[in-house]
DNA sequence: ATGACACACGTTATAGCATAACGCAATTGA
DNA sequence: TCAATTGCGTTATGCTATAACGTGTGTCAT
């Protein structure tokens, strides 16, 4: 019971389904992971998960339309969850994820927009291959 | 009719959808788009774009579940159709979209890969915010 | 030619992902 | 207390993508 503060009860069942998990799951995954939890519609699931999202506290996997848990710690470098730009290592393999970020690729893409005057809101970045293990 | 060498009826009638639209289409607006030229389901739509994507004339938006025609010419920098990793600005209020290379992005990526012994297959790159039309 | 193979195509059905719209209950804050 | 907000549950629907089947056509070695 990973209980976390100011959550409500469906968003912490959510939420805890995804800290537990090793890999990315879909929306649908996670309710069938808490129908016995009183989970009967993909609504409850999304409503969460919107929530989450909405903190920092996951992350959805565009390329996967799949969630994963925030991975990082309540302090990292960039202001914990109020973090910035964050990217992902996917192992098309094992599905394991890993969450990274890289500063000086932040700043070269906050250069491209500035010079053409585009107002970024949100950047996905997201790099699909073979993991150490997998790559054999 | 921009005619493009080794592409069947269907794989051209895609293309050419593509390449006159100014925003990205789904699979199922292309279908649409098509009807008149016989198009009656998905899997016609989706097979010339697997197609497609496979030469790099078109690119898939991950964050959109949608298609774009490559906006390169021939001969670009990278070597045309054959370029590397692709990055895109996208307007979420216009639809417009940039479709761009950053050298220094691709190189940060590859480092961080390298470093961690993980062998890429694809990168997406996708900055959602306002163009400098729409920022007004 | 004939057969074997690869490949595009067309169709139907199904699977997987996401939201609209309704109404109710609990909470909050004038 | 009243109104506004937020979360919740349910049903129905829409959008995205693929499975599985069969057909036709061209290539090429036999
Ligand atoms: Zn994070
Ligand atoms: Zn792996
Ligand atoms: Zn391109
Ligand atoms: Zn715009």
């Amino acid at each position: 019971m990973t209980a976390a503060p100011g959550l409500t009860k469906n968003q912490s069942l959510v939420f805890d389904v995804l800290s537990r998990s090793d890999a990315p799951l879909s929306a649908y995954t996670i309710l069938d992971k808490l129908r016995d939890h009183g989970f009967r519609a993909p609504l409850q699931v999304y409503r969460a998960l919107d929530k989450l999202l909405e903190r920092g506290m996951v992350h959805r996997l565009e390329s996967l339309n799949a969630f994963v848990a925030c991975a990082h710690q309540e302090k990292e470098c960039c202001g914990g969850h109020g973090h910035g730009t964050v990217a992902f290592a996917i192992c098309e393999s094992c599905g394991h994820v890993v969450e990274f970020h890289e500063h000086a690729v932040d700043h070269r893409l906050d250069d491209w927009a500035r010079e053409r005057k585009f107002k970024p809101a949100k950047t996905t970045i997201e790099i699909r291959g073979l993991c150490e293990q997998c790559a054999a």
